[in-house]
RNA sequence: GGGCCUGUAGCUCAAUCGGUUAGAGCAGGGCGCUCAUAACGCCUUGGUUGGGGGUUCGAGUCCCUCCGGGCCUACCA
């Protein structure tokens, strides 16, 4: 048995996730850790909210609410929804906790010891209007190059133009409107990343595993023009943590806090703080430090393409940086984008799916099935009502849950409602259990190296085998005949259901459980022996009939999801 | 502009190191079954692998080129 560690990318606190940002990391590290868990392993899954920032500041604002009581509602709206999704996070902390600001503090401090953090001084817009300094996308005005009007102060959207803010004509906030913004000149710590560059680059040329995905990236940004560049971790801002050199001061940072990006990654340790400080653990450092006990963990993390250059590169620059016996990252899952419908989700254009809509029309199971066995780990997928709905109900109504529908009816009718009792396997019985055995070692094969379409793939097929051997078998005819016969094909497929509930419970948790409890069998344990896990309901042992575990999505649903989806978000 | 990814059946996706006749699911067609959520099973139609050129005994896979889609390009996070 081994020890993982698992965190998702954590999300921005700026509002409800949508289903793209769901699949993208929080989804397929839960079905990894829960995979993990139900062989065994000792496995600690950690997510948490991403707090700093300007675009938390203008939300609370817009909100008209203080940063700090606007991130508390969030975190506890986002909390819910991961708990609604079964998301089964250890801890699910925030980047804004007291162990996230000490330990932040606390690396900047050590990475300053070790000369790895310069001072420069630069100039930055500030809009005396608004109060604060505006990053440079924060202010639009007209494009010198080609006369666009809403133009960027980062980059043009019309002709895609690199810009700098002082090119713009006409600048404005687009916070406030206003006009009267100045140049302010500014000092900013940076991180010496390219001092690390040849350190960083062997260490990505050693995962040759990772997906290309996530290495493509890494080293595109490593050699891109003059290589890796260092970066700024300071902010001009109110909402962050504070710039201090560990529990000092740090003399001309004052008012200045940690630039988000810098302490996000910080938070999967803090996390792990969090997590003991609030009871649920007793040892964050076996997990975290290799000299008290971590060496021996694997480490995952999820995230999609555009988190990637800050966990390929900055935050492993903070982590060998400190010289400290930090644990690494072993592996990178990386996802591409799920697209919706013909475009792309919009948090900020409320274009698709939220993760609080998802929920009040449907269970969680239904999403966490086909989001899932349509991840886009290949390249961008897209999500289409039409696709959703046949999905849905061909894997999870058809084929998985009217197989239980069926043994247990049939049962109900014929026997009554425990195990029947008789007969003796035969040359048929033999071959499914060959086939189920190579079929499920398929699926543990492909959790394993976290391939998870693949994966969904395997475990539908392994559910299909149910219907062809009942199909073969026959039971309604054998039961004229040979009702003994009959009982002993019934109370496999009772086992078959048993099972079927076990291994798919990384996918569709709540179902699983619905079958477990129907049948009224505790044992969730893995079938590492399959002909032992398919005895596991022996003769005689009561259950029920389901309800049905998985109703069907109607056309009328769909329509009607299709139309008021389309529009924006209110 | 530069870089990376991607294009395979009507749709969603596979295809190990370049190796036999490019495979699944869904949709379509046919047959069977009657336990079941109009469910299940079997068979089947469907592809010049975006276009063109090249390397090779052999190319979906490697090279060149053109076309389409996407992402990144370091101050959104």
């Amino acid at each position: 048995m081994a020890r993982h560690l698992i965190t998702s990318a954590i999300p921005y606190i700026n509002g409800v996730k949508h289903l793209g940002n769901l699949v993208g990391s929080q989804l397929p590290a839960d079905l990894y850790a829960r995979y993990l868990r139900a062989r065994g392993h000792e496995v600690l899954f950690l997510c948490a909210t991403d707090e700093h920032g300007t675009p938390a500041e203008l939300a609370a604002a817009k909100a008209g609410k203080p940063v700090a009581e606007y991130c508390a509602e969030m975190w506890q709206v986002q909390a819910d929804l991961a708990e609604g999704f079964r998301l089964s996070f250890d801890h699910f902390g925030r980047s804004s906790s007291e162990q996230n600001r000490k330990l932040t503090q606390h690396f900047a401090g050590v990475l300053a010891d070790r000369g790895l953090i310069r001072e420069v001084s630069e100039t930055q817009m500030y809009s005396p209007t608004d109060g604060r300094y505006l990053p440079d996308r924060y202010i639009e005005g007209t494009c010198p190059n080609c006369g666009f009007d809403s133009a960027r102060g980062d980059q043009c959207d019309n002709c895609t133009k690199q810009l700098d803010p002082v090119d713009l004509i006409n600048p404005h906030s687009t916070v406030s409107g206003a006009t009267d913004l100045e140049m302010r000149e500014t000092k900013h710590l940076y991180l010496r990343q390219s001092e690390m560059k040849d350190e960083l680059e062997a260490w990505i040329d050693s995962k040759t595993d990772w997906p290309v995905l996530t290495t493509s990236i890494a080293k595109k940004w490593l050699t891109d023009g003059d290589g890796l560049q260092d970066r700024g971790i300071t902010r001009d801002l109110d909402w962050g943590v504070p710039v201090r050199r560990g529990d000092a001061d740090w003399p001309g940072m004052e008012g200045k806090v940690f630039y988000v990006w810098f302490d996000a990654p910080i938070e999967y340790i803090a996390c792990a703080q969090e997590w003991v400080d609030a009871g649920k653990g007793d040892d964050w450092a076996r997990w975290w430090r290799t000299d008290e006990g971590a060496s021996d963990v694997r480490y995952t993390q999820f995230m999609g393409k555009d988190n990637v250059p800050f966990h390929t590169l900055s935050f492993p620059a903070t982590i060998l940086g400190s010289g400290e016996p930090w644990k690494l990252v072993d592996y990178i899952k990386s996802f591409n984008y799920l697209n919706y419908d013909g475009g792309q989700f919009s948090t900020s254009r409320g274009r698709g799916v939220f993760m609080d809509q998802a929920l009040e029309i449907l269970p969680a199971d239904y999403w966490r099935w086909w989001l899932l066995s349509h991840a886009p780990e290949s390249s961008d997928a897209e999500f289409t009502w039409e696709n959703f709905q046949t999905s849905v109900n061909k894997d999870l109504a058809d084929v998985l849950g009217n197989f239980a529908s069926r043994v247990t009816k049939f049962c109900r009718s014929k026997f009554g409602e425990a195990v029947p009792e008789g007969g003796t396997r035969g040359a048929l019985e033999e071959q499914l259990l060959s086939d189920l055995s190579a079929k499920i070692a398929e699926y543990q094969a492909h959790m394993e190296a976290i391939e998870i379409r693949k994966a969904a793939t395997a475990l539908r097929a392994a559910w299909v085998l149910g219907n062809e051997y009942l199909q073969e078998a026959a039971p309604w005819a054998t039961f004229k005949e040979d009702p003994e016969k009959a009982a002993m094909q019934i109370r496999l497929a009772l086992n078959l259901i048993r099972l079927y509930a076990v291994i798919s419970a990384p996918f569709i948790p709540d179902a699983s459980a619905q079958l477990r409890a129907a049948l009224k069998s505790e044992d969730a344990g893995w079938p590492d022996d399959l002909p032992e896990a398919l005895e596991a309901l022996p003769a005689g042992h009561a259950f029920t009939v389901p309800e049905v575990t998985f109703r069907k999505i109607t056309d009328a649903e769909r329509e009607d999801w299709q139309s008021r989806f389309a529009g924006t978000r209110s």
